[in-house]
DNA sequence: TGAATAAAGTTGAACTATCAACTAAATAAA
DNA sequence: TTTATTTAGTTGATAGTTCAACTTTATTCA
């Protein structure tokens, strides 16, 4: 009798790690759509720091996000195309974007705050709170252990 | 001075799981590069239960790699015009392809194998066995609070 | 039995990830 | 200062993810 029970015992870290990577992606957009937001994870990932910022460097989007430049340069596109930032050549450095939100960015950004917290409720849900500490603390650890060549 | 490790800080749940996933998968490519062998951690994900059942449905695969039953065609796809596996309809029910390993899907199998362990290894370097445990089971019941309706 | 419904797969479109090759600008080195 | 190297970002190609719409075959039930 296999169920998924029994499947799940057997389930090594990468696939639990990329399982759970995929449910949390799908439940954060299905919740965001059930309010009326178009947002994906990776543009809400992005446009967290530059919020947090004020504006941000391409550059500083993909250390911050652990993505790689060329998914940064794709995901600032599309937020563009949805009028949500914009780039702005820095008069600096003319190598540097400096990615900015539009007001209509920042309205979306504090209308997913709170899908934000309904979906960490519901990954959460009956999660010790230790547990759920130390959870982040090897996603951390495992960050700095494959960081770098 | 804000250097990544505040960075990681202040990083959600989200974020931490979906940077350690890329990581973790760019990691294992990496690996099995180096070791002379072509393949991404989906089409591992896929060969595994495959190997497993000795044939599988798309459905089966779909259900124990949690994932969408397009991206499992998508991969099949992929793994058939490697010659890794072929698809048999199924003769009771012509619904469904049977997935069954080729030679060289077999051999790949177990090319790979210690190529999965050494990138284990290397994920949960210097980290407790007891928190290896608890981080796994933090992320089996994840999967079954989002394991929804 | 015959019609409605459910299940297994496929296809197309839009988005993201990764690699490699590229442009343009800044910095280091000679 | 001129050349070499590094850095920021883009483009093209290939693979995987999700949604919605579709085909084909099974199953349900009227």
């Amino acid at each position: 009798m296999e169920n998924k029970d029994s499947l799940q015992f057997h389930m090594n870290m990468g696939k639990l790690i990329s399982s759970v990577h995929n449910m949390i992606t799908r439940r954060f957009v299905q919740n965001a759509h059930e309010a009326g937001l178009d947002i994906s994870l990776d543009q809400w990932m992005v446009l967290g720091p530059i919020h947090y910022h004020g504006d941000a460097s391409q550059k500083l989007l993909s250390d911050f996000c652990f993505k790689d430049k060329t998914s940064i340069t794709r995901i600032v596109n599309t937020l563009e195309k949805k009028n949500l930032v914009v780039r702005v050549p820095d008069q600096l450095d003319h190598r540097v974007n400096r990615v900015i939100l539009t007001n209509a960015g920042k309205q979306l950004f504090n209308d997913v705050l709170p899908i934000m917290n309904k979906t960490k409720k519901e990954v959460s849900r009956d999660i010790a709170e230790s547990d759920i500490e130390i959870f982040k603390d090897v996603l951390t650890k495992i960050i700095s252990n494959l960081e770098n060549e």
